[in-house]
DNA sequence: CCCATCATTAAAAAATACTGAAAGTCAGAT
DNA sequence: ATCTGACTTTCAGTATTTTTTAATGATGGG
């Protein structure tokens, strides 16, 4: 999940964006509405997070520009507190949600949790392959019960496979989900990820759930190979 | 301190939040029964303010599962002026005080300071995670048996993760609750007082409660890792 | 047998966490 | 009011882990 930060408060976009990182987001902050502007025209984001008061561009005709270009980004809007009657306006103008600040970084939390599962209502909080499971909530993975350790890009690139079990899944849309957008041509990274998933996933078990397919890519499926 | 309201209808949701910060009371809201359940999971809050009249999760199925996990936040129930069978109901569910709407903002505030002021009742006063004990009442720690003594920070903290055994709190979520300054730009403090609590805690002992998850935060649990 | 493809390993580069000490704060005692 | 000592916070250097690159060895289909 892609996420945009526009705010001109050092500070908060900080704390903010250290948080949401936390939470395994992938976080890009924008200093000023004209950055903020390129970015979200640049990348396609999952969701925006837009301070109104901004230099530059104003937040509001950011919101504005946004929704007339119809992307798919969910936008939550960070208003100051006794500006209530800017709100009726920004929920016309398109904001999915908004905050007043100064907030809880909690209350923020649940509110970008909650748009982003707006989409997918079929958002299945563990995943599960055989006798592994993926908990998409606490990030944690077991198998056969037993607690697996991964690092941020192991789990979720388990985590892409598991969510397409049995499906051939090439590097390249690995490496579209798994690693930014654009990645620089030829690499391995794929390759040697998948192995370190071999070694914590599949070692020790008699059933192997990463398969190779030549030519093609990786799958993690139930199914033995032959 | 910090107050929770769980409020569909947001005329009375923002004049109790407002009325309650005026009073320096550190206020989130929650619009809905889902909201509200994972933002009470997420914060440990001092009180909750509860309308038993919500969308999504009932009011009083979410009074029984907070009293079934523990938590030591009062809890004042609000109610419909006729509803008064639930009451007692609504008493043995657990809530500690109750409210029936329409009701004067001078009222509430007496009640939220009163239960704010007691004595933290026979309740959970104890934490515990596999041989480590915190008494809430007295604010001792102990170790195996073996006193441990904490500064004011250090308890704090350490009661925050022990309040929430086996779970992930990242750095944001922690400074939030033990700081409660909202937006402290890049720190370290959170490592430096989990350092603190490691040389007390778990020095001399085999078994490792404080846990690092790399890029994440922190956790006190019993499980070993892998 | 050849060659493209994949597996494995090692090691550089980057990101993140740990550590110890210095500087800053605050409350109680003098 | 000033001092004192404990507590809190900041900072910078070190250590560790993760991520990435790259080089080498293995494998299998044609």
């Amino acid at each position: 999940m892609r996420l945009l930060i526009i705010e001109d408060e050092k500070k908060v976009a900080d704390f903010i964006a250290r948080g949401l990182r936390a939470e395994r987001f992938a976080v890009d902050v924008a200093r000023d509405g004209m950055a903020g502007w390129e970015m979200v025209s640049a990348v396609n984001y999952d969701l925006v997070v837009l301070d109104l008061m901004l230099p530059g561009i104003s937040g509001t005709e950011i919101l504005r520009r946004l929704r007339c270009r119809g992307g798919n980004a969910a936008i939550l809007v960070l208003t100051a507190r006794d500006a209530t009657n800017d709100k009726v306006e920004n929920f016309e103008a398109g904001a999915d949600d908004y905050l007043t600040k100064p907030f809880a970084f909690a209350e923020l939390l649940v509110r970008v949790k909650a748009l982003l599962r707006r989409p997918p209502p079929t958002r299945n909080h563990v995943l599960r392959v055989a006798d592994l499971e993926l908990d998409r909530l606490t990030q944690q993975v077991r198998r056969a019960g037993k607690r697996i350790e991964l690092t941020a890009k192991e789990y979720s690139l388990l985590e892409y496979l598991a969510a397409h079990p049995g499906r051939v899944l090439s590097r390249t849309m690995i490496i579209e989900h798994v690693w930014d957008e654009s990645f620089e041509g030829l690499t391995n990274i794929v390759d040697v990820y998948v192995r370190h998933l071999r070694v914590k996933v599949d070692e020790g078990h008699s059933k192997k759930l990463l398969r190779t397919v030549r030519g093609v890519g990786y799958c993690l499926s139930e199914e033995e190979a032959t």
